[in-house]
DNA sequence: GCCATATATTAGAATATGGCTATATTAGTC
DNA sequence: GACTAATATAGCCATATTCTAATATATGGC
């Protein structure tokens, strides 16, 4: 039997990716690449909500996804690790790779279907 | 504003993190890795009940995560695509990179702590 | 101490998730 | 067509998610 998770490395895992598995978190992620931003500069980049906004970031950074360094009144959050940013890049890749052709997306029509 | 990701593929890939954020459902994932398996093989080797077990495929095969060939009564599950495959491997590695200690693990406490 | 700004927190409602038990379906065998 | 094995589905309940609206907290300037 193939194993090559470990059951204690399985928790964390599922945890992140749980994390990062929301459109909202993804997106923040995707906008925290540029470095550290405040909750205020993500709120109007990304068009949300102040609650909604500092909720997700809330969330991610009980979880060790984001960190973040005060300053004043003013977060700046940031990517808080390896782990999570290697993820994110995979993402990125397969992106790249699934739109450029390099994949065939036949397998993958439920998956990249609108809605 | 760095934007990566396009709005279109957030939805795709948030989908799928989402799909691999359950232990059990990452545990299957890894078990496929040996290749198709029957219903009754995942459910017994990861010892899990009939329906958790079916229910957890249903949905994985619901959102193109894996996929199954039929012979008789039984239903071989394996993975869908390339990327499911690849944001497996990237786990995997990242494992391999805290375990073996190449990323210093104080950035990750609280994302690898019990519970 | 008061004010404004930036962010966090709370409460509540709607919906989704995940597991259990029981039951249904389906294919093969006799 | 009855029987069995393998899997899927349905119903139920507990809990988790996620959003909105409202309110609280904290910091710096005056």
């Amino acid at each position: 039997m193939n194993e090559e998770l470990s059951v204690q490395f399985i928790k964390s895992a599922s945890l992140v990716l749980r994390a990062l598995g929301h459109p909202v978190r993804l997106k923040i992620i995707d906008y925290l690449q540029d470095g550290k931003k405040s909750v205020g500069e993500i709120q109007r980049t990304l068009n949300l909500s102040q609650p909604v906004t500092s909720q997700h970031l809330r969330y991610m950074y009980s979880k060790g996804i984001v960190d973040y360094l005060q300053s004043g009144t003013t977060y700046h959050y940031f990517i808080a690790n390896e782990f999570i940013q290697k993820i994110y890049d995979c993402v990125i890749d397969c992106q790249q790779k699934i739109q450029s052709g390099e994949w065939e997306m036949e397998s993958m029509r439920s998956m990249l279907m609108e809605d």
